[in-house]
DNA sequence: CATGAATGAGTCTTCATTCAT
DNA sequence: CATGAATGAAGACTCATTCAT
């Protein structure tokens, strides 16, 4: 497991956020709704973050360590190249809505007021296509898959928040519990076929 | 054509606030500087929008409006299905980057203060669904399309324009005039090949 | 009678302005809907009138004007000063709502923007108290009224628009058609007994 | 005495408000004036008021508080009507020229934006007319005034704010500290004689 | 004369951030 | 450490006024 903040409040904050932010959206979101969800005062928000903007992307921080580490466990664990695809999407939308939406934003939010923060979050952003990237260069170059921009395909395979997000909109009841394992096994499925090499069927 | 906004002020703001939008963030946009780029007045703009958040609304409206017009151009050219992907990524993302970033915020964007535009916009969006979803079902009733959930695929289809945000990500100088074609081949590519019946290969 | 604006298009817009003022309030009432309820363009409102503060002044002219004309009348046909009374109490809150209305603005709104038009206010509302109080002046003169302010006492007779306003609060349904003319003839009695010479009773 | 409000910040805008609104009008004054007089942030007003209407009708409250207070004491104390008439005069425009101008909007200010406020501000009203009303139509039984109606006659009694503000109109520099008090009892005494049953005298 | 599309000065209001307690 | 009262920068929005047609 990824280290987790160890700060009782630190982590209640991070908590309180991840709710928030998925419920109202990260713009719409005040930062004393954080505090009052997160049973903290507003103040104590700004001990443990710089900013509003902070505060997201430590979630994105976390999100990514934890989807690196999700990777690299599948590295090592020896899993099928098909099955890799199959955790990588149900890591993005199979871990409680909340989660899902704040993924949503890490890969959706280009844009921070500051600068720096914006810079961070793209280089949190291009370590985890990297290393999603990584993994499907070697899979081409071992012939499992289909000669593609790995850069490209990492970022449809980072994606899927975003559609299950956008068939939310379709129908708000669907994405229940059940709803949504069935989707990611659509997805990883047909994100597969169109990946691998053809010959392989 | 779908038909466009005649009054020469509104489209210049139309055009204008897609440009602004896209480039900073339709939140970290204001509608002093639509109007300044627009080269009209601030209140000009709220002459012919209720507000900041109605002006986004209506550049969804033109977007859903073109891709439903592609959409049935699509089936009465009687395209190949192939191809039609084809069309369909490269209408979210061919279209200039603003464009693409407008098409972005409308699968995206579904947080509105206003609860009525937060209505409308999710109507608009699942009219765009809806008309993709009923093409993949009838695909998959000629066999062309393995089974699927039409709804969640259509989701798939209509979300690359995040893809190639996301994609922007990982270098911001690649996805540039030539750069685009090539992703939105690649993209419609895979897509395909994920989507088709497997015995057809 | 006193001079009545002779050009049609102006007399219909200070007749709207009168209805709008008076339903909605000089501040919250804009000049588009004036010139709406007028029936004409709202630049044609700038042709007749400086700016909206004008037109209010203009409304309230014309008021003072005709008061000024009634009074002048009563000194004429030589009424009674207890009649006078009743008259000038009839003509606040006798001529229809809208009218009472701007009266009451007349005598209550002293804070203008434009700082001329609140002098020219103040003259105009100061000439139709003076003729009051010169009335007033001369019956304590003649052993008729009490010794008062005459001044003041013209203010007390030419508030009664407000007092009918308030009157409105207590109970909306009351100062109908047939409520007015009895709120008058008991607020001029009441007025001609606090002002008349105890000694006359 | 009614509950005054305790909180050291909250007192200071009322009062700074209570001015800034007698000195520029409630429409002209700016809830940046507002702060400033009151020496508190611009945002430090909307965290004890809702608006800047909430803060007039607020001032409202406190006088029309006040008012019945006033009333009640005059009841216990078992004072004469006549000083009764006397008391109710000098309360509203006895108290400083700032109430006075404030006692003046709440009974003269019957529009707002907000429709909620509109009616707290009917309610509160009637409540001190009904106060009233109720004094004078015990005493209409008791045979001490004349039949009237005690709605009308206490509109008359507080509207006398309104008189006063008009007076200044005459001549600003009159009203201060020595011509309060004389046209308080003036006004007072003319309104006893108009209200008293004439047998009485 | 008449018009109404265009304008931007002026305000209210929000909310991220600070800091005295 | 923790707090939440206080703040003011920032921005959406209104509407009186202008002016080209």
């Amino acid at each position: 497991m990824p280290d987790q903040v160890s700060n009782i409040k630190k982590r209640r904050i991070l908590d309180a956020a991840l709710r928030v932010f998925s419920d109202r959206g990260f713009h719409h979101a005040t930062v004393s709704e954080v505090a009052r969800a997160a049973h903290v005062g507003k103040g104590t928000v700004y001990l443990y973050f710089d900013s509003k903007e902070d505060l997201l992307v430590a979630l994105f921080d976390e999100l990514a360590d934890r989807l690196v580490w999700v990777l690299d466990r599948i590295l090592i664990e020896g899993i099928s190249l098909q099955e890799a695809v199959q955790r990588l999407v149900a890591e993005q939308i199979g871990r409680g809505r909340a989660k899902a939406q704040v993924f949503r934003l890490m890969v959706q939010q280009p844009f921070f007021a500051n600068l720096t923060l914006q810079r961070e979050r793209r280089v949190l952003v291009r370590r985890v296509i990297e290393r999603v990237a990584v993994r499907i260069r070697d899979a081409i170059d071992r012939g499992v898959l289909r000669a593609c921009d790995p850069n490209l395909c990492a970022c449809l395979l980072l994606n899927l928040a975003g559609v299950m997000s956008l068939y939310e909109t379709v129908d708000a009841e669907i994405p229940l519990q059940e709803g949504v394992p069935l989707a990611a096994a659509e997805l990883a499925d047909v994100l597969w076929n169109g990946l691998k090499k053809e010959s392989e069927v």
